[in-house]
DNA sequence: ATGCAACCTGGAGCGCGCACCAGGTCAAGC
DNA sequence: GCTTGACCTGGTGCGCGCTCCAGGTTGCAT
């Protein structure tokens, strides 16, 4: 079983260095296997989880969310819990998807007026 | 033509007035109309500049950019460059709504990995 | 042996986008 | 005329999510 120093698996996740380590303080990363110096060595199941909490990070999860995600995820009993929380948060990131392109929707309304304006200047200046 | 007090300007835009008073502060807003004590009155105008100044905010626009735009809007020889600005965002915007819709199909994943797993020790406990 | 880079901990600092506060002014109703 | 509440300015504080720093240890390469 492979394992990653602190580099390697900020490389990895896309994570600082630093990230890693307060994640880990928060409790939002479970604790990660040391060697007998101290030094912290990644495996690869907490790759796969830094690779989850950055989907949700990227999705706009707070960070006690996620620390409940991470408490969630140390015991394998509460997987109906973690199934509820990453439902809701789909909902929650569809309604954000939803909002934007509402948005979106204006951008291009207010751009096409602008578009429309420009083109009349050039015509009268013509 | 309607002018509006600060509370109502704040419940019309649905931004705050501390908020209000930091977007004119920081040049967003151009410089409000005042009573002759010094009371600030918005117009329509302004209120149609705030109610597109949300939807830039709402879309992830960062203060500087928003600036960047309340200035150009205090000229009317800058459409061009809203116009610019505005499209430019709206790629942004695009794109975010392109991240989500991935991340949102991962969680989705997951979410059926996890009723699967359910479902296994359902009917295993059965 | 020694240099040097990567790692450790605890704690302070930071950038963003406001929110809040003190201390004073103004306007409208009683 | 006096209270009350909305408003003013200038400045400070705050919550989030990291990020950086000091001061010390470890381990590999020469």
């Amino acid at each position: 079983m492979t394992t990653y120093g602190p580099a390697e698996a900020a490389e990895r996740s896309g994570f600082s260095i630093d990230t890693l380590r307060y994640y880990e303080r928060e409790g939002i990363l479970p604790p990660v296997a040391r060697t007998s110096a101290g030094r912290r060595q990644y495996s690869d199941g907490d790759l796969a989880m830094l690779d989850f909490l950055r989907c949700l990070r990227d999705t706009g999860m707070p960070i006690e969310r996620l620390r409940r995600y991470g408490e969630l995820a140390r015991s394998d009993e509460t997987m109906p819990e973690r199934l509820a929380l990453i439902e809701e948060h789909s909902a929650i990131v569809e309604q954000q998807i939803a909002e934007l392109e509402r948005q979106r929707a204006r951008l291009e309304e207010k751009a096409a007026w602008y578009r429309e304006q420009l083109d009349g200047a050039d015509s009268q200046s013509a």
